[in-house]
DNA sequence: CGCTCTTTTTAAAATTTTTTACAAACTTAA
DNA sequence: TTAAGTTTGTAAAAAATTTTAAAAAGAGCG
């Protein structure tokens, strides 16, 4: 268990020693590699870490008696003698996941090698209220109950939510009500669950799991677009989420495009929200359907809003040439949005989230046209635009990684 | 000096020890402390070095043999003992900075004190040819000779220009003439002089030196306005210039915002560069004086172009209201564009720099409207809008930065 | 002015870390 | 199958670093 340190020890913590400091450092270090590479031999660690074997072979045996690593067998391959190989110990150190949406709240136990334990799903509003709040800390409760686990086994709650979150004082400003006291709801979830919160924006989440697992892995400037009920724009520079001052980073959505535009939900007038979330595409298609436009969802025409984003990609792998058409636009002025983007971060890849994601081609080449025609050149030559492989995995994914750097950091 | 490897060293490099490693790392460290603070005692270095005091007493005496650093006097205020303080050495590891614009050209020698040595400045036109680059190598050659110093006494070069520059390349893209062969035209210029060279942008030069030594100290995201023939960005995360994947990042000012707009050099339509940059505005007020306006600057009327973007600030500070209304329209519609970088960036702090930092209220009175009338609130609770007060100090200190940081870091 | 208190600096002891040397485990080629 | 070549792992020697202790240098106060 990590060990969580009293007042004392903190007063310690400043005055501690040099060499402490160092080993702790180190410690960090390999459990960081072992997370992100998921097995690792001594000579490996050792030359990474510019440490000499012994010295590493110390530290992996101190980690291996405190439980949080494991020798799993030998790397073959090799040459000369087979090292041992270590991993992180797969049987403690849990963290427990809570993602909620507009629609939904899903909890996972997940061990250090990211595989799911245990798993919860659940219809909830993400209402701005106390009692969303109360309801997740209820929710987190009776599933530790449910998954027979002991309250030791997990060591960390990884809290995902839409919205504007500020990271440095742990409030989500598009949901301010959640705050039952004066003081941030994480604090409060904090002292309810009994295991430190970390909060982190669902779309800097997903770009995380992407960078550290998915199409991006490796890079160190990815965008990740995040195309839901709004546009998330998730921002990867030198290989870290990048949250701007206070967390906010990457608000494409809520960027003017249009002065005569439609009202956002935001206040604003003419937001790329208004033209390029999956809402207004299922709202451009009802429009169409009522006035009569030909198309295979017109046999919704009685009851519009049982159409969704699923069905109008369906439709255009189907064949049907408006939804085509619609996908198409809406690609187009994504694309657009992007454009500003790409010519302000000047990323490497740009990986497509979200329900769009299943559209595929239909929303790739009309962003690649659109960035082609706005943006200079030299942006283009080495850019990638992609569709996530993660199949829908790499919110939860980048939660995952964000709770262990959190958590291997203060270590 | 510095220890230029060989390519024997080179590989002695990858097989280099533990123990020298770990010298090497904490030598630059220490210089890097020195550069940036200007002097340090044995017991601060220690403390932020996370080192114990005769290691670092250790060091700095081989960095005082070396050359590279002096003992200045002891420090006072103190209570008990008084330290040695230790600095840089101001007579040695000069750098030599060569400032491009498109009308002039200054050269300055600079010593790690940040005190300019010696100084020059020729009227040049900024041209994409390879002319253009044999005239900077004997620029620098004559200048060298006229200054007295010896080659060895400058150890770098920083070459500060305006356009899209590939820094991983070595390749102006605004001007690839430039290239006198297919190599890199740094690559060339490096063989001319004798010192390594680094390219970076003029904006990015500015950013940085705000960053280090202005207005955006300490903060660890700072945007920074260069307002000139053109419109840069500067972007400084965590505390880093940011230059993006091939080191395009930051062009805001050819980010369409006038589908309808004017033609602008880039060659797409309604760039927020051909509403906002100096360039523009004394267009606008050549037009408007053409067309018969109320204004101090109608004097000018039978000789347009004589209307520099000087006279118009000048003519705001003079209670001038078309004037005025110009520099207002031109803030806000720089706000606006700057709100989309802000909604992107969530910066701590937004430095005006430039020409039209002259303006300081005419102009940062509508930036600050745009951005509130343009952003969500969280955006600005925190934001602090500011003109520089280096007084076009900013972009040489930068560049020094820039390739004093370079040079540590290859130690 | 001398005493105590504080901080820096230097020197010696203790500890940690690296280096070196060698044994162990395994592959490949003769 | 054996010998040569590689790489890993471990123990002892060597080196480097930190810790501890004590001296040096100065501030403040009675």
């Amino acid at each position: 268990m990590l060990p969580t340190p009293s007042s004392e020890d903190d007063l310690l913590l400043t005055k501690q020693s040099v060499v402490d400091y160092k080993k702790n450092q180190k410690a960090r270090a390999i459990l960081g590699h072992l997370y992100q590479q998921g097995s690792r031999t001594l000579a490996q660690l050792a030359e990474t870490l510019h440490t000499s074997i012994p010295s590493i072979t110390g530290l992996v045996e101190e980690l291996l008696e405190q439980g949080w690593v494991n020798a799993v067998g030998t790397a073959s391959g090799n040459n000369g003698r087979r090292p041992v190989l270590f991993s992180l110990n797969a049987g403690e150190h849990y963290v427990l996941i809570l993602d909620s949406t507009t629609h939904d709240t899903r909890l996972m136990i997940v061990n250090p090698r990211r595989e799911v334990i245990f798993q919860r799903v659940v219809d909830t509003h993400l209402e701005n209220s106390a009692q969303f709040l109360t309801f997740l800390a209820t929710f987190v409760t009776e599933s530790l109950a449910e998954s027979g686990l002991s309250h030791d086994q997990i060591m960390a709650v990884g809290l995902t939510l839409p919205g504007l979150i500020d990271t440095r004082r742990g409030v989500n400003l598009t949901y301010p009500n959640l705050n039952l006291t004066d003081q941030p709801f994480t604090d409060w979830l904090e002292q309810q669950v009994g295991w430190p919160v970390f909060l982190i924006n669902d779309t800097k989440a997903t770009a995380l799991g992407e960078n550290r697992f998915g199409g991006g892995q490796g890079k160190n400037h990815v965008l990740s677009i995040n195309i839901d009920w709004g546009l998330g724009l998730g921002i990867i520079i030198n290989g870290e989420v990048f949250q701007g001052a206070s967390g906010f980073a990457g608000e494409l959505g809520h960027i003017q495009v249009d002065p005569n535009g439609e009202l956002c939900h935001c206040g604003k007038v003419g937001c790329l929200d208004t033209i390029t979330s999956a809402s207004s595409l299922v709202r451009h298609m009802q429009r169409a359907v009522e006035a009569g436009q030909q198309t295979r969802l017109a046999a919704f025409r009685h009851d519009l809003n049982q159409i969704n984003i699923t069905h109008i990609i369906e439709a255009a792998h189907e064949g049907d040439s408006f939804a085509i058409d619609l996908l198409h636009e809406t690609g187009y002025q994504l694309g657009k949005g992007l454009s500003i983007a790409v010519n302000l971060f000047n990323p490497e890849v740009i990986i497509i989230d979200g329900v769009l994601a299943q559209g595929s081609m239909f929303i790739t080449n009309p962003i690649r046209q659109a960035i082609n025609k706005h943006c200079l050149s030299g942006f283009r030559r080495d850019l990638i635009v992609e569709v996530t492989k993660l199949d829908g995995a790499a919110k939860w994914l980048g939660t995952h990684a964000y709770v262990m750097e959190k958590v291997l950091a203060s270590y």
